[in-house]
DNA sequence: TTATAAATTTGTAATGATTGCAAATATATA
DNA sequence: TATATATTTGCAATCATTACAAATTTATAA
C-alpha cells in the first residue's frame, strides 16, 4: 500500500528537486490521485488554481521526475501513457468498459520463480491484467 | 514454446480471413519473427517482395488479426507498438541497451496467485520486464 | 540593493505514429 | 461478361509528444 509523502516539499528536495510551484502541485496531484492520470488530466485538473500552466511544463515535469526515480510510467493502451507516484511492485487492472485502472498487490516472488533469464539483469517489473471490473458488472 | 502454423493459409481461414497476399505475408512475417517486430519493421521487410504494398494496409491487417484473436499487441514502449504471432501466456523481457525483446515462459500461476481482484474478470494479462540482456554485457 | 547569471516555465512549431476516407484495384457472383 | 463486393492504396487529418527559443522567475555576485 502507497504511503504518500506527508511533506512534498521536502520530498522533493529530498530528491534532488527544486520544489517549484509548478512540480509541487504536480507531484502533490500525483500523490493524491489513484486514477493513474494522465498529461491531459494533470493539466486539466490544475489549469484552475495555476492559470498560466503550460502542457509542457506537466510533460517536462513528469519526465523529471521519472528520471529521479519518484514516479514510474504506466503503459497499458499504447494511445494512452498514464503516471503513477507508486513506484513499489504492484500491479494494474485495467477495466475495459470503464477505463478506470486499478492496483493490486505482488508478491516479489513472481519476479524470483521465472526461469530463462539468467544472466540478464532486470530493472524494472510491470504485469497489468485487462478486463471487467466488479463496478461494471 | 510457439509453434508456428505450418500452413499459414488454412490457418487464416480457419480464423475467418481470407488470405489475400498481402495478409499471408504479413502473418508469415510475423509468425516466423522473434523480435516482436513493428509496423515499420514490417512495412519494410516486406516492401521489397510487394513493392505495392501500404503502411495503411499493414496498419488494417494488424487490426484485423487482433480482431480475430491471431495475434497480440506488446506494449512496453509508450512510442513503439510491437506485434506478436505467439497469443499465448507469457513474459517479455526488453533490454534497454540493444532494445531487442526476448519471450520468457511464464506459469499460469502467476495470475491465480493474486489477491484483491475478487469479482474482476480477467481477459488479459500482460507482464513484462526491463533490463539489460546477456549480449550486452 | 542592483546587476548578472542560471534555472524554470511558457507558447508555438515540428515530429511521428496512427486513423479516416475515398479512389483504385482485385475478387467473387450473377 | 457484367456487376457487386471485398481489399488495397495513397494521401490528408488527427493527436500525443518533443524541440526550441523567448519570457519569466530565482539565485548569486558586486
Ligand atoms: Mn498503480
Ligand atoms: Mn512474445
Ligand atoms: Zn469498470
Ligand atoms: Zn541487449
Amino acid at each position: 500500500m502507497f504511503k504518500r509523502p506527508e511533506n512534498a516539499v521536502n520530498f522533493l528536495k529530498d530528491a534532488g528537486i527544486k520544489p517549484s510551484v509548478q512540480r509541487l502541485r504536480i507531484y502533490e496531484f500525483l500523490s493524491k490521485s489513484i486514477e493513474h492520470p494522465t498529461v491531459e488530466t494533470i493539466f486539466n485538473a490544475l489549469s484552475p488554481e495555476i492559470p498560466t500552466l503550460s502542457k509542457t511544463t506537466v510533460y517536462n515535469t513528469l519526465k523529471l521526475f521519472q528520471e529521479h526515480g519518484i514516479i514510474m510510467v504506466v503503459n497499458i493502451e499504447d494511445n494512452e501513457t498514464r503516471y503513477d507516484a507508486d513506484t513499489s511492485f504492484h500491479g494494474h487492472f485495467k477495466c475495459t468498459k470503464c477505463g478506470r485502472v486499478y492496483d493490486f498487490p505482488l508478491s516479489l516472488e513472481h519476479t524470483n520463480t521465472i526461469g530463462g533469464l539468467e544472466n540478464y539483469t532486470i530493472t524494472e517489473s510491470h504485469y497489468y491484467l485487462k478486463g471487467i471490473c466488479s463496478n461494471c458488472k
